[in-house]
DNA sequence: ATCTTTTTACGAAAAAAATCGTACCCAATA
DNA sequence: TATTGGGTACGATTTTTTTCGTAAAAAGAT
């Protein structure tokens, strides 16, 4: 089983799910906007993260081209569930009107989630 | 400013909100349930938690009796914006459409998120 | 009164995560 | 060809978090 990506390794992830595939420079810079690391330190993590199956690479060239090993929404799947349990005593549903309460969708972003919560109780 | 709490701090925090006070032992059997480490363990982070200011205690009896320093609702906005942040690239809907789909709401679940969305939309 | 249990305090150790310095390699270029 | 710049590897260190052992105090039981 994967283990869960650290707070760094899902930053570098999520990166990595947008970008499909990126270098070391790539998201040391993406990263540069928000922290303040050194190059190697996000390397470190990058070749950690290989090590641990965390990402693949392509070493045919000089400089290494990264992308995910692991599926952007089975991943998220576990990092929720986890989450909806340590910090939510296990209701999504408490999850949920925290995370709309303080978001302050737009109305079109409420209609698709009513559009979603039809499907489900259809689906049901 | 509150630091964000640890993983095992939150599980303690999310206890106490929910029996609002309680004493080591409380908490420790509780944890018991789903984890297996020793009882100075769990003493030794809720002291810890005491000296951050995360927890209040009544030092008048031999037996301490902790509660919560910080807000459940402040608490876990600044989790979940940052949990937003950073597994979801920014978008809470994303986070709770996930939400939605793993956690299969009953039906009367899925009428009050609807009404909370009606509530939001009149207040915007 | 003595033994046992329950509790706190405290320091230390172990484990996990993040950071960095340095060496070394290769490629472009002056 | 010598130098420079950008890249990886790797070990070491630092920082953070978790865990535990042991001692001392208080309370309770025999």
């Amino acid at each position: 089983m994967q283990a869960k990506p650290t707070e760094s390794e899902l930053e570098i992830l999520s990166i990595l799910w947008e970008l499909k595939t990126a270098t070391v420079r790539d998201i040391h810079e993406r990263l540069a906007l928000t922290k303040d690391t050194g190059y190697t330190t996000t390397l470190k993590i990058m070749q950690i993260m290989h090590a641990k199956g965390l990402l693949l690479r392509d070493e045919q060239n000089r400089t290494h081209v990264y992308r995910p090993a692991v599926d952007e929404q089975v991943t998220r799947k576990g990092l929720v569930s986890d989450f909806v349990a340590t910090a939510f005593g296990g209701s999504a549903k408490n999850l949920v009107m925290q995370a709309l309460g303080q978001a302050k969708p737009s109305l079109e972003e409420l209609d698709e989630i009513r559009a979603f919560l039809n499907q489900l109780e259809k689906d049901q």
